[in-house]
RNA sequence: GGGCGCGUAGCUCAGUGGGAGAGCGCUUGCUUCACACGCAAGAGGUCGCAGGUUCAAAACCUGCCGCGCCCA
């Protein structure tokens, strides 16, 4: 429904404006493997040995084909001492008797050729019309031989090129059935074309003009991708172009002054480079999908365009009108998207609403292709930009790094992957990989990621859930009532939502996905939860309560966090939370910088390390790890309120039957020593151990010890690294000096004593 | 030929001036009351090569080698 009535922007242009930015030409002959012509027909007919099939096009172009090379003698003639022969080559010579002969400039005999005029073997008239001057090639296929090249110029975009300069004629020897036309000598018309290549050979044979057969030789030649049929160029009538000039200045400057961003940045500079050498864009395609190109003709050479379908000419009245056979390039169509949606030319509030978006994230590979075109047509139909942020990721590969593509059957059906894995592994396993490179490698054990994970976000719910009384918004205790794993945790979680709110704002998804996945599984799961499970389990009703309210606080909203990226699995645990009616309208996380607790991460760091070099001792001595172990510690300043404080979760989590805080240095004798964050632990189980594997125990930590210790001084010793390093720096490394001189000094004690 | 980018753990990739990281894979031990889609510990890297800048380089500069993509 248009808006009668509604605003208009005043710079908006509709078909008659955009009109003139079009222009009628011959078509160039295209290959199809330049832009504009991916996978879709390119600006080439394709000429088919089957008449019902002759304007079907659902081709793609497989650039592989074997054919053999001819050298002929008897190309041209010199231009002042009669004929001279030149060396001509061809890799399709059922074209030579109706081609241009075209030199090397790297070849020596091209240069003598310079200026001479073609002579075809086996043309009708034996010369050409008008002389052109023999050419530089610079685009011909290196590969080919030197000397002359035929010139091809109603089958080749190049030769096509090279003849628009020249002024030659333009001539097409094939017909819409890849049969030799009219234009060509008698003898071949109306031949298939390899029956005209078999007779063209033949008949070069006898006229001695063969140097040299070369088989095989492989060239580039489009094929159908589903019946192999070799696709011919060809030229094909009158089509459509796009001028460029006025557009790419807008587009380009959109980048530049800021209105429009790329992410990466990088990407900007691509771009603007395309447009620098962008030229007429070439909109007529021969398939036979797609919108239809809205031009009629009529039998007096005048052209309507119009969005309505004409019924006489707006020019001279008649009746007879035919469309363009043609459809727009799929580009073109594209590129339509804004305005298609949401009702442009009409101001209509989804325009006003969604135009310019925020942000369109897209492959690079379509960056030109269809990124570009919206930038030019936005700024010249509607007078804006269509968004204000371009997002540029890799490409989805497989993980053998292919592109994925249906003919190689490596593609990974998204429905068929949330089939079986779900919906929120796709998305995770894919954030997860989405960063700046130019591929994303994607397969089975990607999704097996995201789903692990989605299974973690899921249990820790299930905890946090099966151990809390009530349902509803979570009631974050007073700071005074937190303990040292809740600071250590509100901090953490702190820390991951800055990270994630900075990745986000760069559209960095990987990293996004990256502090989501340390967070969740690395923090809360294996510090957060179990640090809390003696309040959990074994507290009194006050201390268990604050518990589980710091951790619910915590879990909504990572929850709400991880909900762009894992969408359902958050909105169910989210509701079971029952903060309000769904996640999806709730709101961002707030912000809490005073959460960030420098203090609480050193300190619950000891009872991390204090854990871990128990698990670690235990398991380097093959204990089993239900085997109590009786362990003494020697806390260095505040780590002795940490580990009164922690007692219980620290032996929890080490498996430590009694944790016994010393206040002063013990006699180690006959214990296994251990140093955990400069604290010195004992483990007073020496007759139990087996010597050997102590020492090698010790010996393997010395020896790590003494190789950073020697860094270390080495650095300190160093010509002007005291003087000139900054200070934190040059104390940072004196503290970590002494802290390894100390456990050396206990180790080499250790050492001694079991001898 | 022009442009852009990449060489870091077995694989895929983060890390851009101060003690080498993640996921997956691998080894070993665990049916510990959220999770075996798990827990715990571990092995594994001359950060492509060679110079240079710097007190200090995986990171900055130069050259070389290897690779990818876009354009012509």
């Amino acid at each position: 429904m248009g808006l009668e009535g509604a605003v208009r922007r005043p710079n908006r242009r509709t078909d008659a404006g955009a009109r003139e930015l079009l222009r009628l030409e011959p078509a160039a002959v295209h290959d199809g493997r330049g832009p504009g012509a991916r996978g879709s027909g390119g600006v080439r007919a394709d000429v088919r040995g089957r008449p019902d099939l002759s304007r079907r096009a659902d081709h793609q172009l497989v650039p592989e084909g074997r054919d053999g090379a001819l050298r002929l003698r008897g190309g041209a003639r010199g231009r002042r001492r009669g004929t001279r022969d030149v060396p001509l080559s061809a890799g399709r010579w059922e074209w030579v008797h109706r081609c241009r002969h075209d030199a090397d400039r790297d070849d020596a005999r091209g240069h003598r050729g310079r200026g001479a005029s073609g002579r075809r073997p086996l043309s009708v008239t034996g010369r050409e019309a008008g002389a052109a001057p023999a050419h530089r090639r610079r685009a011909a296929d290196r590969g080919r031989r030197g000397g002359r090249h035929d010139l091809r110029q109603a089958h080749d975009p190049t030769d096509f090129e090279i003849g628009q300069r020249h002024g030659l004629a333009t001539v097409n020897i094939l017909d819409a059935e890849a049969h030799i036309s009219d234009a060509a000598p008698a003898e071949f018309r109306g031949l298939d074309r390899y029956e005209a290549r078999a007779k063209v050979l033949e008949r070069l044979r006898e006229l001695g003009l063969i140097v040299q057969v070369e088989r095989p030789y492989v060239h580039s030649v489009g094929r159908c991708y589903r019946c192999e049929t070799e696709i011919e160029p060809w030229i094909h009538g009158q089509q459509w172009f796009v001028k460029v000039d006025p557009l790419k200045g807008p587009a380009k400057e959109a980048a530049l002054d800021g209105r429009i961003t790329f992410w990466p940045r990088r990407w900007e500079r691509a771009y603007t480079q395309w447009l620098d050498n962008l030229r007429d864009w070439n909109i007529s395609r021969q398939l036979w999908w797609g919108h239809r190109i809205p031009v009629w003709y009529c039998p007096n050479g005048h052209q309507v365009a119009s969005v309505e379908d004409p019924t006489t000419c707006a020019e001279c009245g008649s009746a007879e009108l035919v469309q363009d056979p043609d459809v727009l390039d799929t580009w073109f169509s594209s590129q339509l998207w804004p305005y298609s949606t949401l009702g442009w030319p009409d101001e209509t509030p989804d325009l006003r609403s969604f135009y310019p978006t925020t942000a369109l994230v897209t492959g690079y590979e379509i960056l030109y292709l269809w990124v570009a075109r919206m930038i030019m047509s936005g700024l010249f139909l509607a007078g804006d930009i269509p968004f204000f942020h371009v997002v540029i990721h890799g490409l989805v590969r497989d993980p053998q790094g292919r592109k994925m593509s249906k003919s190689l059957g490596n593609v990974i059906d998204p429905l068929d992957a949330i089939a079986g894995k779900g919906a929120d592994a796709l998305r995770f396993g894919l954030a997860y990989q989405a960063t700046e490179a130019q591929s994303i490698p994607f397969g089975e054990e990607h999704l097996d990621a995201g789903r692990r994970f989605a299974n973690k976000v899921w249990n820790a719910a299930r905890l946090v859930l099966a151990v809390r009384e009530e349902s509803g918004v979570p009631d974050l205790p007073a700071a005074t009532a937190w303990t040292l794993p809740d600071r250590w945790l509100l901090s953490r979680h702190q820390a991951c939502l800055d990270e994630a709110n900075a990745a986000f704002e760069a559209f960095r998804f990987a990293d996004a996905a990256h502090a989501m996945h340390r967070f969740i599984w690395s923090e809360l799961c294996d510090w957060g939860l179990e640090t809390a499970k003696p309040r959990l389990y074994e507290g009194s009703p006050e201390d268990r309560r604050a518990a589980v309210e710091v951790l619910v606080w915590v879990l909504e909203r990572s929850l709400r966090i991880l909900h762009p990226i894992m969408p359902f699995v958050t909105e169910e645990a989210w509701q079971r939370i029952g903060p309000g009616e769904s996640i999806m309208v709730a709101p961002w996380p707030q912000a809490h910088p005073e959460h960030r607790d420098e203090d609480a991460e050193v300190r619950f760091g000891f009872a991390q390390e204090l854990v871990t070099a128990v698990r670690r001792f235990r398991k380097t001595h093959g204990l089993k790890d239900s085997a109590p172990l009786a362990v003494r510690v020697l806390p260095v300043g505040a780590q002795r309120e940490v580990a009164l404080e922690l007692r219980p979760e620290i032996e929890r989590l080490a498996g430590i039957s009694g944790l016994e805080i010393l206040d002063a240095a013990p006699d180690p004798t006959g214990c296994a020593r251990l140093v955990a964050a400069g604290a010195q632990v004992l483990i007073p189980l020496a007759g139990v151990l087996d010597p050997d594997v102590e020492r090698g125990r010790l010996a393997k930590r010395m020896s790590s010890i003494e190789a950073d210790l020697a860094k270390g001084e080495a650095k300190l010793a160093g010509e002007g690294f005291v003087s000139r390093a900054p200070v934190n720096v040059v104390e940072k490394e004196r503290r970590k000096v002494a802290a390894l001189k100390e456990e050396a000094a206990t180790l080499a004690a250790q050492i001694e004593e079991l001898g």
